[in-house]
DNA sequence: AGTAACTGACTGAACGGTCAGTCTGTTTCA
DNA sequence: TGAAACAGACTGACCGTTCAGTCAGTTACT
């Protein structure tokens, strides 16, 4: 038992929180630029107007507010994936080419995850089982919705819907950092188009003749 | 004029060449792993048998190896992709299909690419430029192979090669940070699904009916 | 009065890069 | 032929800077 927990627990003000929240705010806009090696305490701290032992305060470490700026993030974007409701069916796709769409919106914060993700690709890092673990959740999240669809027979049976699936986050996060180095390239576009072939090849089977 | 470059053009032993090699080699196992800001020339130096000083002897500056180490990562691509000939026209899929197949023979230098791009999405960035020209020429590439393909009739003409070009890239580099987080993803096997369908459906339109 | 919130000064470690000098092999020339 | 001159290939010690984290003390809210 090397650690037995905090002895006290301290009761944040309505001030206090509202400064983490903020804290946490400028931290994903830097994260998702330049990673947590590329990005100083210092740096976030003097954006959010606290001394770099301010932020400490609030958050102990820095790998602290780096699990807060993921927790955030997670909470986002399950409401973009699934806030439709959990079982979307074929619609997965029209969702994904809107979440595209909406990068326009908020560019500072596109690519959080996939910078963190490569920044934590080897053996030491610290951030690297929960990346991998949330992957292998949002993978299985649509596997299973459209095995769902597959079941009501929206998609065509000889689909491996794990394969899919990952071919599916594969091209997402591949497009965002593509997006990222080039940010003139017409991504909305080409996800838009991605998502209607996609459809239609994954029904066109039921299509054009009912079975192999 | 700030520098009127090189007084004195060193002329490079059998010696020093392989020492150079041998730095390179290492470091772009080091650089997939961690990243530039990740790796330290200590690092490199103590594996490639020199001290970090003997290293700075060979690459004036950090940034200096990671150029060198990028120039040799684009003649091994080159290599790879366009190695069969510069038109491999719907080849290119099974190409690709055989490039992620290939990842386990050196899995140690698979995601160097996509690892520095993630380190320079950042303004300031310092490998950006040479990574977004490059990723805009083989965007180019690829899309003027499905043009040329398109040409001879072998794609449909409805397909937009350049929305294609840019989808094909994100899966492939999208694929690749996803391996490196779980490598017990079956890549090899998705990337091989993935070129059987495009195939398929760039060429469905001519089978089931000749025009729209 | 008491606690949350915060600051300024500081520490120790790590890093990229510099520098003076050493070693080793090759070229030059009396 | 042999020694002096030279150049490439290194080393170890060192420097300036940057960074995460500590700490003692101050401010401000309730």
């Amino acid at each position: 038992m090397p650690d037995a927990g905090p002895a006290v627990v301290k009761i944040a003000s309505a001030r206090g929180i509202a400064r983490k929240e903020r804290i946490v705010d400028v931290a994903t806009r830097f994260l998702a630029r330049n990673g947590a090696r590329g990005t100083t305490l210092g740096d976030i701290a003097a954006e959010a107007g606290v001394s770099q032992a301010g932020l400490l305060y609030h958050f102990p470490t820095k790998e602290d507010l780096l699990h807060a700026v993921l927790d955030r993030r997670d909470e986002f974007e399950d409401a973009l994936l699934w806030g439709e409701g959990s079982d979307p069916g074929l619609q997965i796709f029209d969702i994904i080419a809107g979440i595209v769409a909406s990068w326009s919106d908020r560019p500072e914060i596109v690519g959080l995850v996939a910078v963190l993700v490569a920044e934590n690709v080897g053996d030491e890092g610290p951030l690297r089982p929960r990346l991998a673990s949330k992957y292998q959740l949002t993978v299985d999240r649509i596997a299973s919705t459209l095995r769902a669809a597959q079941r009501r027979g929206e998609i065509r049976a000889q689909t491996d819907t794990h394969l899919k699936s990952i071919e599916i986050l594969a091209f997402l996060s591949g497009l965002e950092m593509a997006w990222l180095v080039s940010p003139e390239i017409p991504a909305a576009e080409t996800a838009a188009e991605w998502a209607r072939h996609q459809v239609i090849a994954l029904r066109a089977e039921s299509q054009f003749h009912t079975n192999g």
